[in-house]
RNA sequence: UGCGCCGUGGAGCAGCGGUUAGCUCGCCAGGCUCAUAACCUGGAGGUCGUAGGUUCGAUUCCUGCCGGCGCAACCA
C-alpha cells in the first residue's frame, strides 16, 4: 500500500491560568474540522494541541493555591482535554510546555541558535512594575504610572538578558513571504506581517533572570527562557526535535499552523526566523482566523463576556455548538456568539432543516414499509438531486474547506443538499403515494436514505455525531465502515442489497436528533 | 498617531469588477400533512455609510470624510 501523504496541523498553545472560554473552543474547533476533512481525504493526519505552562502566571497562581507549579499545570491540562474531548476535538497529542521533551528540544535549539550567531548578552534597563511582575514601556504609562498599579510606583530595572538577532531576518523573511504567498492566510494578515516586516525588525530578549519555573538556557543557568521563544518551540519538540529526530523529519514542516489574529506577527516573523537561524524549513502556511465577540463585545475574563464553552454545549450537544461557529463566524473574520442568535441557527439549520429530514424520511420507511426497503438495489436513486451536480459539489467543498472557508461549505450543503431532498418530498409527495402506488413510494424512499448517506459524509468533518447516526440510520456499513467513509465515497452507492431501517428508535419512532429550544419571548 | 477591519432590505450575516445583489430570522399570501406546529412555493422590503475618482461598466478597485471596532512589537 502507497504511504499516505502527511499533514501536520496545529493550533496555539493556551495560558493554562483559566478554563478555555468559547474564543480558545473556536480556533480548535476550526483546526478539527480540518484534520477531519484531511483524514476523509486520505492524508496520514498529526493534529497537535497543547498547553503553554512556562509563564510567570503559572508559577504565581499556583503558589496562591500553595502546590508546587507542575502539579497545578498538570491537572490544568486535565480540565482543558476534558473540554476538548466533549466538543470532540480529534487532537492525536497534546504537548504540555512542562514536560521533558520540551524542555530537552527547547534546550538544543537554543543551542542551535546560538551556535549560529544569532544570540548576544545585553544589558536591557527598564521600567517595573511589581503589581504586575512586568515591564512597562513609555507608552503605556499613564502620568508615569502603570495604569493598572497607579499607586506602586515604578522601579528602574537593570537586567542582562540573551537577545535573539531578529533584525537580520527581515529581508529572508520579505523574499520567503513574495516566494511563498499561501505561507500567511488570510490576505489581510499578510498586509499586516508585510507592512510590520518591511518597516523594520527589533531584536527581542528571550530569557529572564532569577525564575526557577521555566526552561534553563543551557549556557546560562542563571536565565530561563522567555516564554514566547519557548511556546513557539512546542511544534516541533511535540514531534521529536531533540528527542526522536526520525520521527521529527517524517513530520516536520507543518502544513499549517492555526492560531488567532492576535499572535500572527509571532508566528509569521518571529517563528521562521527561529527556524531559519536554525536551519529548520518553515511550516507551509499559518492561518490567522478571526476572534468570536459575546454580542459585539471583546470577550473578555474581567468585563465578564468570556462564556464557558461547557454551558453551551453541555444542553445542546457538540454538534450544535460546533455548526454554530463554524457556520455563523466566517473563519478567516470575526463573529458573535448570542444565546438568542445560537438558538435561531439551531432551530433554523439543525431542528426544522437536518433533524426533521431525518425524522421523516425515517418515519416514512418504517410507517410504509416496516423499515424495509427490500429490491433497494434495483433502485438508482438519483431522482433526488434533481440535476445536482455531487462532484462537482464536492470539488467546490474541497476547495472552500481546504481554505479554511467553513461558513462558505456549509451553506452550499444546506442551501443545495438539504434543500434537495426537503424539495424532492415536496415533488413527488410519498406519504400520497404510499396509499396509491407503493413501489413509487419504495423509489422515494431510496432516494431519500441515499440523501441521508450523502449528507452525513458532507457533515462528517463539521457534526461528527450527527453525521455518524445518518449514516448508521440504514445498513449502509455492511459495505463500508464509518470510520473509513471519506469524500471520496459520495458517489458510490453503497452495495447492499436491501436497504432497512437500524436507526435507534424510540416508541417506534425515531427520536429528534435536535429539539427545538423554545424561545423566550419578551415577556417570558 | 501608525496599521488593520467593519458600515449591504426590520434584525443578523454572505457576496464581489458585469446577466433581475444572495442567505437565515421576522412579516404577508398560498400549498402540503410524512415530519421536531416541521416542509415547499410566491410576495412586500435594499439608490450595498458618504463624497469624489478609475472603468464600457463598481456594492465589488482607489482617495477623502463620517461612524463603530481591533492591534500597536519583550505586554498573548
Amino acid at each position: 500500500m502507497r504511504e499516505a501523504t502527511r499533514y501536520f496541523l496545529t493550533t496555539a498553545i493556551d495560558y493554562p491560568n483559566s478554563r478555555p472560554h468559547i474564543g480558545t473552543a473556536f480556533e480548535k474547533i476550526g483546526a478539527d474540522v480540518q484534520a477531519r476533512f484531511r483524514r476523509m481525504e486520505g492524508y496520514a493526519v498529526h493534529f497537535l494541541m497543547g498547553n503553554d505552562e512556562n509563564t510567570i502566571k503559572v508559577s504565581q497562581r499556583a503558589e496562591e493555591l500553595r502546590i508546587e507549579p507542575k502539579p497545578y499545570v498538570d491537572e490544568m491540562a486535565r480540565q482543558f482535554r476534558k473540554v476538548w474531548a466533549a466538543l470532540e476535538i480529534s487532537c492525536d497529542d497534546f504537548i504540555q510546555t512542562s514536560e521533558p521533551r520540551h524542555h530537552v528540544g527547547c534546550q538544543k535549539f537554543l543551542q542551535a541558535v546560538s551556535d549560529a550567531g544569532d544570540i548576544y548578552k545585553k544589558a536591557y534597563t527598564g521600567l517595573y512594575c511589581t503589581g504586575c511582575e512586568a515591564f512597562k514601556t513609555e507608552k503605556e504609562l499613564v502620568d508615569g504610572r502603570c495604569p493598572n498599579h497607579p499607586n506602586t510606583p515604578l522601579r528602574a530595572v537593570q537586567e542582562e538578558n540573551y537577545f535573539f538577532r531578529l533584525s537580520a531576518f527581515g529581508d529572508r523573511l520579505l523574499a520567503h513571504y513574495r516566494a511563498n504567498p499561501e505561507f500567511i492566510q488570510p490576505e489581510s494578515r499578510r498586509n499586516e506581517i508585510l507592512n510590520l516586516v518591511e518597516s523594520g525588525l527589533q531584536d527581542i530578549s528571550i530569557t529572564r533572570k532569577g525564575f526557577s519555573w521555566g526552561i534553563p538556557v543551557p549556557f546560562d543557568p542563571e536565565q530561563t527562557i522567555y516564554v514566547w521563544f519557548d511556546a513557539l518551540l512546542n511544534y516541533i519538540t511535540a514531534i521529536g526535535y531533540g528527542t526522536d529526530e526520525a520521527r521529527f523529519r517524517s513530520l516536520w514542516p507543518a502544513d499549517v499552523h492555526v492560531i488567532g489574529k492576535d499572535i500572527t506577527r509571532f508566528h509569521c516573523a518571529l517563528w521562521p526566523a527561529m527556524l531559519m537561524s536554525a536551519g529548520l524549513p518553515l511550516p507551509r502556511r499559518v492561518f490567522g482566523h478571526g476572534f468570536v465577540y459575546n454580542k459585539g463585545a471583546k470577550i473578555s475574563k474581567s468585563a465578564g463576556t468570556a462564556i464557558d464553552p461547557m454551558d453551551v454545549f453541555r444542553i445542546h450537544g457538540a454538534d450544535a455548538f460546533r455548526y454554530y461557529f463554524m457556520r455563523e463566524c466566517p473563519f478567516n473574520g470575526d463573529g458573535n456568539f448570542s444565546e438568542e442568535r445560537f438558538a435561531e441557527v439551531y432551530n433554523a439549520d439543525l431542528a426544522n432543516n437536518l433533524g426533521n429530514l431525518y425524522s421523516r424520511t425515517l418515519s416514512m420507511c418504517i410507517k410504509y414499509f416496516d423499515g424495509r426497503l427490500e429490491g433497494s438495489s434495483a433502485i438508482e436513486p438519483d431522482a433526488w438531486l434533481a440535476g445536482l451536480d455531487l462532484s462537482a459539489l464536492v470539488a467546490d467543498l474541497r476547495e472552500k474547506i481546504g481554505d479554511f472557508e467553513y461558513h462558505v461549505a456549509l451553506q452550499r450543503i444546506w442551501l443545495e443538499v438539504l434543500g434537495a431532498a426537503n424539495r424532492y418530498i415536496d415533488a413527488t409527495a410519498p406519504f400520497r403515494l404510499a396509499k396509491t402506488d407503493l413501489a413509487a413510494c419504495k423509489v422515494v424512499l431510496v432516494n431519500l436514505a441515499e440523501a441521508l448517506r450523502v449528507i452525513a459524509i458532507l457533515i462528517k468533518p463539521f457534526l461528527p455525531r450527527t453525521a455518524e447516526i445518518f449514516y448508521r440510520a440504514f445498513n449502509f456499513e455492511q459495505s463500508q465502515g464509518w470510520d473509513r467513509v471519506g469524500n471520496g465515497d459520495v458517489p458510490a452507492r453503497p452495495a447492499v442489497p436491501d436497504w432497512h431501517v437500524t436507526a435507534a428508535l424510540v416508541g417506534g419512532k425515531p427520536a429528534p436528533l435536535f429539539p427545538k429550544i423554545e424561545v423566550k419571548g419578551p415577556d417570558a
